[in-house]
DNA sequence: GATGAATGAGGATTCATTCAT
DNA sequence: TATGAATGAATCCTCATTCAT
């Protein structure tokens, strides 16, 4: 967490630095980021920049924070709600909602994307722990879709689990692949879960 | 490519020099790997490491063709007969090909993996490169299973390939998720199988 | 010396300010000690220690002042009297009378013995002026004694006075020595005049 | 201890970076010399310093270890044949000796005396160690003199042992008072020991 | 007189790479 | 071809001090 000096600083010049940061973090590897670039371009001095953050880890895990803090704002009204839907109602409306995301946040998703997959030698508790809880999200997602009787009984929860979240990655990651594909109308979601939910076989 | 150089010396050394690389390469980002401590556990000069490699992205590179090598070779016998097993035979074959390559050589698929992921202010061009021809090989298969009759003519052929892809990546992964998943039988194959032929609907 | 604002604040403040300094300057040597922790232990705001001291060696000096100052007020009293006892009965006092101030003001001392040592890069004159005014305090002590007849007169006036002096240290420095010896009776004061009356010859 | 490479370069290299390493300790305190203008000084590069030492404690340490050896190797003769001698003899040749090695190594004993002085926030342990030794070695002789009676057995040895060291160490920092004392003859020494021997009293 | 953010030179240390032998 | 010392820009970070309010 940032030192008080940093909250008390003009409003400007904080998101300025958080500004910058970021852009350097999702861009590069945490050992590729330069504290003295950031610093740079930010136009503080180094010391002030020591004055406000503990040390790099601490504005790397503050930029993180900010990620979980506006993603999970940005989920809660489906979140608040998942229990009116069912199961692929709920499942589109989580990738709407992660692309909508991404699509508003580019540079924040992709410091996450980076983290999930590893860039680091830095807490991989932290990891670990983020993977479990949206590893159990999922599970009881399925769980109840199949005691509900909306999923077939046969498919192996904890392998489903696993699918879902790689096309749940799957999802934001086509975000960065240019032009590609077409994200405007989410015609893509819905062939992403027609497959989903028929599978491949005719 | 290294210099001849380095094809000219003993091939032990040889050897111990790439596998102490793939190690630290394996273990750590492209940028948290030091040359010198490659340089050290080889038990070579520093002069001489340069004598054989450009660089220290030279080196890495060459790893990543060895594993590219490597993988075509054990792929091979499949791909060959590719025509003769039904898309879903053969995509079995092929996740089970590849879950076989990862026991047998984790440590260079981690390298891969890392790469993959973006581990790298490196050519942006050979990971681009690379991905394209894995999305355009199961875009073929995708298509030919289409008008074989074996798959639903209703997916969407771009979507169906990049979930293909992602689940495949999923099951190296699965490789690393120690104990969580039991490999020895490749039970778990068929249920990931069973989800993408006949999706998750009841 | 601290600048005439500091003098005007809230008694209390300033107090606490010079007891953190005094402990920080006790423990530490100079070089070693942050005026930035003095600053957040005293709870003053940075700007305000400049407007009470020129800059960390004002304070430094302000507290050796401090020092000299209390030693002095401790001895008057023994000074005032010095030519009513005999050398020995004298030192007795003295050495006593030192061993009572380290006890009473454990920090002070310390600050002291510190810069004594040259803990510093700080001006050497003032150590300089400071040893040759206690050097000449004790110097005359000696001649005195002998011409009183109290000393022996074949010993060397300088060397004798240099003696005197070092053991004058053993003396604060014993108090330091945690436990090792009991200076609640004053029996090595003693102890220590026996040899220095007898020497150690048989 | 500095790394191999320091002992496989140019002798006279080696003996300018010692040189220049011991005269910067000598003259300040361990926090306050720093690497930088010995690096400077030695004319070598930034990262050659640190391919001949672990860090500057490294270095530091090396230097004391320097001065003990010499140390030990110039008090050994004497050492061999202390019990050849009579307490006051033995005595008197330990403090000619210790004079002789400042006079040719004044910049190492400076460095040691610093040490001694407590010019760190460094291993304790060591310092405590050294102490402990030569504190045993002078109650050793003090004890023995006793029971030879060439000593007072009235004196009390603890005390007696820290004194003699204490003049120990006077005599050494004579030395460095340039002038104020002639050490060329060495009357001085027998100035001291008549002192010890027979006391201040008539 | 109080505040606390701003400053920037300077600190130790690292590391890929080069160079002379 | 082997060696290993030499290089120096770059890295993160500290700290006494100043400045604007």
């Amino acid at each position: 967490m940032p030192k008080e000096t940093f909250f008390n600083i003009d409003k400007d010049k904080r998101q300025r630095i958080l500004d910058v940061a970021l852009d350097e973090f999702s861009k590069k590897n945490y050992s590729e980021v330069g504290i003295t670039k950031i610093i740079k371009r930010s136009g503080i001095a180094s010391g002030s920049f020591y004055q406000y953050f503990e040390d790099k880890k601490d504005l790397f895990f503050y930029l993180l924070n900010i990620l979980g803090d506006k993603k999970l704002e940005h989920m809660k009204p489906i979140l608040d709600k998942k229990d009116e839907y069912d199961f692929f109602e709920l499942l589109r409306k989580l990738y709407i909602c992660a692309i909508k995301f991404v699509q508003e946040n580019p540079k924040l998703e992709r410091l996450g994307a980076r983290f999930m997959k590893g860039d680091h030698s830095l807490y991989e508790d932290i990891l670990e722990e983020n993977k479990e809880q949206t590893e159990n999200f999922f599970k009881d997602l399925i769980t109840n879709g199949i005691t509900k009787g909306e999923l077939d009984k046969n498919i192996d929860i904890n392998m489903a689990t696993k699918m879902i979240i790689k096309i749940n990655n799957l999802v934001t990651e086509l975000f960065y692949e240019d032009g590609k594909i077409d994200m405007s109308d989410m015609k893509f979601v819905d062939d992403m879960l027609y497959i989903l939910k028929n599978g491949l076989k005719k």
